[in-house]
DNA sequence: CGTGATTACGGTTGACGTAATCATA
DNA sequence: TATGATTACGTCAACCGTAATCACG
């Protein structure tokens, strides 16, 4: 199993080719054919379908493992650069739509004013980019936001020793069109709402999954799956009655054509916590703990 | 960064020593040697510092991500192999120290009147080790204790689709000697106690570092460090004022020369899940559904 | 000095590319 | 029949073992 073998089969499962696989890897056909091959007959299991190239039940179960396998083996390389590292002016950070704040921009803002040397980056992009770029070194800091229970961290993949702090907490709201039967309600238990279409947006913030998990049901079908960053878009879907979507209740202040309806239970709410290595205490760090302090939520956790 | 590699790399740092990592893994010195070089080569750091063999800053920082991800490539691996497996008549059962109950007596005694034929085995080790064993396939279920928020999963390494059931809840207790001034009350904080000194027992509940997390402080400095699986000796550790522990309250009632005060923040709970892999419905899956459903606690979660 | 890590070197194995073959839409 | 996966085979690099060298205790 390795590392190579791994990554050339799930770019050959993602892209449902061998020979647009090994365009990607800078392979031959015939070798990405080998690495597949080889992965086959060392775990003794055919992985793919071939015409059309499609997992088979175990290549299925091999691809949930590669993805946080080979997200890992690149957080450690990362890890060990960092040390190694000259500590430049300079400051990425990633940001995850519904993690954007004013006490972000603000915050951002004071340290410009300090530092006005330091070359400052914002990109936003969904969760699981972002994770997977603090992890790799790519961003010095994160943003990221999701749905939890009360002060309990965020359920984020392993990547090692990331530090994470608490930076906001909100309650989320069932977002519904203006004209929706439940619309004047005070308040819905989530799985009441089990039944209803739901629209999946897994960059923006509560995935279908997670809404699984959180209420312990297996519900939650999906209308329309919306992939993108833009929040206002999925407002825009949600006004339409193309389903309905959690969001953080700040987020519908400034939306029109719906409304948000607050969740009775499970009680969860909508956390942001920022994401950086521990290492160092350059301008990440010293963001991190300013915009948890200015929370004053709880406390520092490293991550296991 | 090949597996091989980063195995003879933890090896190496785990033994101290070339030619002893050498021979547990049945290379010659000189292979070791190279593996070591090449894995400083290429991450371009060095490692190890050598007479005597100690992990440099970069080299313990890969330590921590090594383990994991060598655990998680069994776990593929293993994973794929339950697919193919014959479902033989056997039933594999590893059971952490604090995880054994009468409950579970009574159930395998249940199950073995049902299905004579079932081969029952029953091990108990250390919490890493039992996990580890269940993700590679060594076991086909585990009963796994710790300590979390009430009706929260346990914190448990990410080793691929494991179905987690809690089958257990219970409060914690202090464990004091009978003699300790604090022996009297009726209930403590643990931040109270972040100063006193504790018995790490790994292997049996509540781990130095779990407490830290738990009561995001940083104190809890260690008397003794306690290796081994029985809670007996444990237990008489702390009679004889070596230090404290935390435990589930019922461990207490049989045991003397100690009192038990209760948590009152943070509010935690012992708890005990069953961990399967979540394929097929053999006599793994059927033991850990009824120890749930005699619990009738938390639905059951896949985690990710 | 002796134990133990490193370096030098050679044989074997394995990986990848070229090119021919096979199979399917 | 054309696109795309597999197989055959040659080359080259990588890996591991033997053995000589080096270095720390």
């Amino acid at each position: 199993m390795d590392p190579h073998l791994l990554r050339t089969f799930v770019t050959v499962a993602g892209l449902g080719s061998f020979s647009a696989a090994a365009r990607e890897l800078g392979y031959t056909q015939s070798a990405v054919s080998q690495h597949i091959a080889a992965l086959e007959n060392d775990l003794g299991a055919a992985l793919l379908l071939r015409r059309p190239v499609v997992p088979t039940e175990a290549g299925a179960r091999l691809l949930e493992h590669a993805g946080p396998l080979l997200l890992r083996l690149d957080a450690a390389r990362a890890d060990i650069a960092r040390l190694l590292a000259v500590p430049a002016g300079r400051l990425t950070l990633g940001v995850t739509p519904l993690a954007m704040s004013s006490r972000l921009t603000r915050s951002l803002a004071e340290l410009r004013g300090e530092q006005p040397g330091l070359a400052i980056a914002v990109r936003t992009a969904g969760h699981s980019a972002v994770v997977r770029s603090v992890a790799t070194g790519e961003l010095d800091l994160a943003l990221v936001d999701g749905i939890a229970a009360p002060s309990d961290p965020l359920h984020l993949p392993e990547t090692g020793p990331l530090t994470a702090t608490g930076v906001a907490e909100e309650p989320p709201a069932v977002v519904l069109p203006a004209g929706h039967p439940l619309a004047g309600r005070e308040g819905v238990r989530l799985v009441d709402l089990g039944d209803a279409r739901w629209i999946d947006a897994p960059d923006i913030a509560v995935g279908r999954d997670r809404l699984r998990t959180v209420c312990g049901y297996d519900g939650f079908p999906v209308s329309l799956r919306y992939e993108g960053t833009d929040v206002r878009g999925l407002v825009a879907l949600v006004a339409a009655g193309h389903g309905l979507a959690l969001l953080p209740r700040s987020v519908l202040e400034d939306a029109c054509g719906v409304v948000g309806i607050a969740v009775t239970a499970p009680r969860t709410v909508h956390r942001v916590e920022a994401l950086h290595a521990g290492t160092g205490t350059g301008p990440a760090a010293l963001l991190a703990a300013r915009l948890a302090s200015a929370w004053s939520g709880t406390a520092d956790l490293v991550r296991a």
